[in-house]
DNA sequence: ATAAAATATGAATACTTGTTCATATATTCA
DNA sequence: TGAATATATGAACAAGTATTCATATTTTAT
């Protein structure tokens, strides 16, 4: 398994390894709109969001005494998620209404769900 | 649907969707695990070493060589990801072999590859 | 038009976080 | 034992971020 054992500072401990995950390695660009997607899901206040609207849409003010938190401080975290395209809106009126943006996004947050789950089993 | 239609402030637009959201919402324990989990994947760094180490294992050195970051850095990071259990390890001799922790953390780094792709079909 | 209500947003602040630099720890080999 | 090497880690600093507060915008109703 082990190729090269040369030092690690000048050539590389093991050589095949390397090249062949520097191949399949993501780009940066990539990494960087994986990171965003993930950073969106990465803060209670919007998981619980998204767990508010996984079932379906509620208005900012329905939100805010949803999670017990600001009207200002929801409208800011929606605009994040607004802006990453996870969650969708509609306006009647002077109501916005908040709805998840597609399946994807449940997706992601259920998966999320199952790991912790897991996790808590672990620690048990 | 329109239930309600008191003032938001007072009341709530939307009671009984807002009680059924109430109802199912997670609670904040839940959402700062999760939150946690998905914080580990919000890097491009992190998600770099989650991409090399997605094939087998690679040694610190090897990652630092792939990623063209400092032993530092990588270090760093590695314990991060140590400590949320996203990856394992094993020592042989002075060398630490990193590995993938389970098949959980390669489903959500791949469903959100998944979105990327998803979104930038969209952008096109 | 004017007032009221729902939402959005800019600025400020406190807090978190990623990297670097220097150094510590641990293991091998002479 | 002592030097060399792989990895880990503490401190510091720069950059990013979540909330609050005050205020702007938009729409409805009088």
């Amino acid at each position: 398994m082990i190729k090269s054992l040369a030092a690690c500072e000048e050539t590389v401990i093991h050589e095949d390894e390397v090249l062949a995950a520097s191949r399949t390695l993501i780009d940066g660009q990539t990494a960087g709109r994986l990171a965003q997607i993930f950073s969106a899901l990465s803060d209670p206040t919007r998981l619980r969001i998204i767990s508010a609207l996984s079932d379906h849409e509620l208005c900012v003010c329905d939100l805010s005494v949803v999670l017990g938190m600001s009207q200002s401080a929801v409208s800011h975290q929606l605009r994040l998620l607004r802006n990453l395209n996870l969650v969708k809106y509609r306006k009647e009126g002077r109501i916005v209404y908040y709805a998840l943006d597609d399946e994807h996004i449940r997706e992601l947050y259920e998966r999320g769900l199952e790991h912790t789950a897991h996790q808590k089993k672990l620690e048990a």
